[in-house]
DNA sequence: AAGCTTAGACTTTTT
DNA sequence: GTCTAAGCTT
């Protein structure tokens, strides 16, 4: 008795706060398959957290639930947001991470079925290291192969998105046109080349486990048996191979209930092999299935939900939903337009200038634009106003080349018969040995199959007797200074630091410094390792060694060094594709040309529904002020890109017209009109999706 | 083998 | 305009 009334308001306090919408989703029958359509900002996270919280008030097993993110930052939120609905006790036992995660442990664990010799050591190369992998293998290609023409990094695309489908060499069609007959060629190379030097891509993590779990029935059936439940987050960016991976831990629905959410007007990684389908396809294979939709907004204003509705409508291909909002205040929501980018990027701070002083917080604000590229011109106008930002965006901190090159040596530490790490090593600092000489020992440990690091043993050079002196002395470092004592070695005892000093120049101090920051981020970790915040995020049942869980997480987690900027007060400059799933009170979305935004190249089909979403997603970031804009003309590697630019010059084209996506925006929700130039207002928006004429046009050029 | 020069490219990027 | 990477020179 007494012990209900433990439990009885706990049950209440679970669903207290909750919209109807949110509460049916979250009490559907414990066996039952569920798609939950949760539109932007509709409480997602939430639903699913307290989904989770439910199922475990109604008796199951927290160990019988899987739940499945695609960004470590997601699984890390999520466990949080569980431990304050569960508790830590209940929340430790819940088997939660990203796909890729999921898919490394069951390598791990199964691996030497495959053929691996070391599946607990596994980690993934990351896409560089694939790429380079792919370049030995065209530059050992029989027929030979000119780089210049062929590219690797193309070719790898090409290989990542057959990947990414599920295809396997021999599953590829022979291709019409030569130069993907040839990928096709290469990625059967490439995978025979990846085995032989004992490592796996991303892709290999979900494909492998996959194979595995087609081939040995018993094994896919130990994780069935111990499942009940499967959630699955941003469920519409989930591609073939993923949805796959599902089916084999649910076996396909049959005995472990499937409870998605996401949100197919947010699906902005098409280009990644996520299938804009995949909502229908899920529901095909799962029937009967509940269908749930999160519509209430909690986040924008009601203007730009019906600007983003207006908008979003215009797709052909979604299921169909309409956000709405009980919010009654009417936040700032204008179109502008400038003659030119450099105009447009000092319009957009003088505004935040503004709104700084009048008492926005700089982390307040966010500017969003399609490629990464418009940053430039944005920053130059906030420095001139003395504005603090930061730019999230180009190379991740693990993937600058003085911060790959000190994971070289601290995976070499790991294991020496890491090829990658150990060519990548012995190059930098310079000590005499060349491209030549390594190429040499590679063709020889590939005959011997052999590592280079048992190749190397043999040679008398004093040069490579002093490198293997080094590894040994980082060894030593590791087993008496531990991870940090090691890293700090990897950066000073092999000289990494005054190599950059001498050779970056101006770069050389920001290099030393990203050392220097990736030793405190092991420091870091150490502490998070005793802490007990490692082992259930990284998922791992029987955790490895500190350093080899170190290197997978800069490989698998980039995001877990960003500790400095967390809080800073600054504004915010990003993609839109960065932004998703973040909001701001105050967005600017700039470089809204056609052709710019939506995206169009002449190289590559463009998919405007894509790009529609996309703007989708960029609307409804905002809380309170959403200020979106476009330039008449614009610099583009180095030449001005305007309307009649595009005339003769078939290589740009469309700069200086109006994104079609701002004319599916009915006109009455401007308040103002376009705001032109600086100062001066049309009285409508004319000319919107079309070049601005007559006599208004000629004032601002 | 290392350093300098020039040619080309250039959406988006959860892992 | 700015980057990287291949290739030529020393």
């Amino acid at each position: 008795m007494t012990t209900t009334t433990i439990a009885a308001p706990a049950e209440a306090d679970l669903l207290i706060g909750l919209n109807a919408a949110q509460e049916e989703a979250v009490v559907l029958p414990l066996d039952a398959h569920a798609v939950i359509l949760a539109g932007a900002g509709t409480g997602k996270t939430r639903v699913l957290t307290h989904r989770i919280a439910w199922a475990i008030e109604q008796g199951m097993d927290p160990a019988s639930i899987v739940a499945v993110t695609f960004t470590n930052k997601a699984a890390s939120e999520m466990r949080e947001r569980l431990r304050a609905l569960v508790g830590d006790a209940v929340a430790q036992n819940l088997r939660l991470g990203t796909f890729h995660s999921l898919g490394l442990k069951v390598l791990r664990r199964y691996g030497h079925i495959l053929g691996f010799r070391n599946p607990e050591r596994l980690s993934p190369m990351d896409q560089d290291e694939s790429v380079a992998l792919l370049r030995r293998v065209m530059k050992a290609y029989d027929a030979g192969i000119d780089l210049k023409i062929e590219k690797p990094r193309d070719h790898y695309g090409l290989i990542g998105h057959w990947k990414d489908k599920g295809l396997e060499p021999q599953q590829v069609r022979p291709q019409k046109e030569a130069s993907r007959e040839l990928t096709r060629h290469l990625y059967a190379a490439y995978e025979k080349e990846k085995f032989a030097s004992q490592t796996v891509d991303f892709a290999d993590l979900i494909l492998l486990s996959n194979r595995l779990f087609r081939t040995r029935e018993d094994i896919a059936k130990t994780f069935q048996k111990k499942l009940r439940m499967i959630l699955v987050d941003e469920f519409q960016d989930t591609n073939p191979i993923q949805l796959e991976f599902i089916h084999h831990l649910s076996n396909t629905g049959k005995s472990v209930s499937t409870f998605v959410v996401g949100d197919d007007d947010q699906s902005i990684y098409g280009w990644r092999g996520a299938d804009a389908d995949i909502f229908q396809t899920f529901m095909n294979h799962h029937q009967p299935c509940e269908l749930v939709r999160l519509e209430e907004n909690y986040r924008c204003t009601s203007v730009v939900l019906d600007a983003a509705n207006a908008v979003i409508q215009h797709n052909e291909t979604r299921i169909g939903k309409n956000l709405w909002t009980q919010r009654q205040d009417v936040g700032p929501f204008g179109l502008s337009v400038y003659a030119d980018g450099d105009r447009e990027a000092d319009a957009v701070a003088e505004q935040i200038g503004t709104a700084l002083q009048q008492g926005a917080s700089p982390k307040e604000i966010a500017i969003l634009y399609r490629v990464n590229a418009m940053s430039r011109p944005l920053e130059k106008a906030l420095i001139v106003r003395s504005i603090p930002y930061k730019v999230f965006g180009g190379l991740n901190f693990y993937q600058r080349r003085e911060v790959k090159d000190a994971m070289a040596y601290l995976r070499l530490t790991a294991d020496p018969r890491d090829d990658a790490a150990f060519m990548r090593a012995i190059a930098v600092p310079r000590r005499g040995i060349g491209a030549k000489t390594i190429e040499g020992w590679q063709t020889a440990a590939r005959a011997r199959g052999a590592s280079v690091f048992d190749v190397v043993q043999g040679e008398t050079k004093p040069a490579v007797a002093a490198f293997l002196h080094l590894l040994n002395d980082l060894r030593v470092a590791y087993r008496d200074a531990g991870l940090v004592g090691l890293a700090k070695a990897c950066v000073f005892t092999t000289k990494l630091d005054e190599f950059y000093i001498e050779t970056a120049k101006e770069r050389g101090e920001e290099c030393v410094e990203n050392l220097r920051e990736l030793i405190s981020t092991a420091g870091v970790f150490h502490h998070r390792l005793r802490t007990g915040g490692i082992a259930q995020e990284s998922i791992a049942h029987h955790p490895g060694d500190p350093l080899s869980e170190f290197i997978t997480e800069a490989v698998m987690d980039s995001d877990a060094a960003v500790h400095l900027s967390k809080k800073a007060e600054t504004v915010s400059l990003m993609t839109v594709h960065k932004a998703k799933g973040l909001e701001f009170p105050h967005v600017f979305v700039v470089g809204l040309e056609e052709g710019e935004f939506p995206k169009i190249s002449p190289f590559r089909e463009s998919n405007i529904e894509e790009e529609r979403r996309l703007f989708y997603v960029a609307m409804t970031r905002s809380k309170y002020q959403l200020q979106m804009s476009y330039a008449l003309s614009r610099w583009k590697f180095g030449r001005e890109d305007t309307e009649m630019a595009g005339i003769d010059d078939a290589h740009s084209g469309e700069g200086g017209v109006s994104s079609r996506f701002l004319s599916e925006i009915p006109s009455h929700l401007f308040g103002d009109g376009i705001m032109v130039g600086d100062k001066k207002s049309l009285p409508s928006p004319v000319a919107i999706n079309g070049r601005l004429r007559g006599s208004d046009a000629g004032d601002w050029w």
